[in-house]
DNA sequence: TAGATTGTTAATCGATTAACAATC
DNA sequence: TAGATTGTTAATCGATTAACAATC
């Protein structure tokens, strides 16, 4: 197998990170749309929908290599699988939480993401009172069984929901064992270890959007 | 009392989306400074805590309208107040979380919050299994009651964690009681009614992160 | 056909980065 | 003083928006 960025260049058009940002929203409404029985929608209506601008739309789809047709709009099954593949939502990512508290807790049982390829197979927790629970069909495992988990399970992807103070040394674990996206929902900036350009760390940030809305109010 | 959006012009600088993005992050560090002893930091020292440019972080700075000491820094007492100030963090904000789910009640864990000034102050449901339970502290009220309560606590802030199929339906009702601001957790795209452009809906979209995570990865 | 929509190429806008004088 | 850092002004970079020919 060669090397995975090289070969995505190919079959993909590069795209900015506000592009990526907005797929989900796009993918949402078309999804919709099928659902409504719908056939064919054009990037006017999705803009609309979204209260975007229609070319920031055709833009944007044009990214994942969706071709549509002049006066009519894209085939709707067509724009899905060209979304669902472009942000690889069509294959499967097996995830672990680390930290089975209240955030940890809810994103087990967010349908949402089972949806869009991402299978959370099991959590892990330190606390002995949390471990052999389970959580929306989730089972919470002992931290010290993690490592050999996620060899096991080949688990790619680790979401983070530890408190700050340990999440470093966590981060360390996962990506030793084998993760290759941490999701990190701690208030703190994560490093990888020197070298390890193959792991990605995605913060995702509560308080940056309640700043958003402090200032904006 | 005049309004507000123009007041704050005037001892404010402009500040771009992403530039109030990063405050937290400067906030977090300096907040950490202040616990070890630290009592002033530069630009410098801050950008690399967060691998960032020292340019970015000086501009980033400069919108709270704290002056540095070339040579030396920020103040770092200083600094605090002056990024809490440009947040409102440094006031209460009175706020309520709609749905208690899953998200709903793990917010009502998140004790950062009201460390930067929002106090939830009740959650609210409509399902009879969870009225009059408390999570965290905070007790979940009948959905019928919420419109008196917004009123009579004065709440400000509403947090959406309901199901995508009844959150414009609570969107307008909160609007309606008087709240200014709703953080909406839902995969939906909220619209405020027609006119009302004193209320500001901030979308907190985990399906952006998520497919970040996984084009990226 | 007439007209709406796509997709490309160019223009604009705004954020980031660079350069550098001022300063403690 | 010497040198690190600030803050301002200018340059660059990248994303958004506009214009428009192609097309079904």
């Amino acid at each position: 197998m060669k090397n995975n960025r090289a070969n995505r260049a190919i079959d993909r058009k590069a795209a900015s990170l506000p592009t990526i940002r907005r797929l989900p929203g796009y993918l949402q409404v078309v999804r919709q749309a099928e659902q409504d029985g719908i056939l064919v929608i054009s990037g006017t209506t999705i803009a609309e929908e979204l209260e975007l601008e229609p070319i920031q739309v055709r833009k944007d789809l044009a990214v994942t290599g969706i071709v549509g047709k002049p006066r009519v709009g894209y085939v709707v099954k067509d724009l899905i699988a060209a979304l669902e593949h472009f942000l690889r939502w069509d294959q499967t990512h097996t995830a672990i939480v680390v930290g089975a508290g209240h955030l940890g807790t809810a994103l087990l049982g967010h349908t949402e993401f089972r949806k869009n390829g991402m299978n959370i197979s099991a959590a892990f927790d330190s606390d002995p009172a949390k471990v052999g629970k389970k959580f929306h069909g989730v089972k919470v495992l002992d931290s010290s069984e993690m490592v050999d988990y996620i060899k096991a399970q080949n688990a790619t992807v680790a979401i983070l929901t530890v408190p700050s103070h340990v999440a470093q040394e966590l981060c360390n674990r996962v990506i030793e064992a084998g993760v290759k996206s941490i999701w990190n929902f701690t208030s703190l900036k994560l490093r990888v270890p020197e070298g390890r350009t193959d792991v990605l760390i995605q913060k995702e940030d509560l308080s940056s959007g309640y700043a958003v809305l402090s200032v904006r109010a």
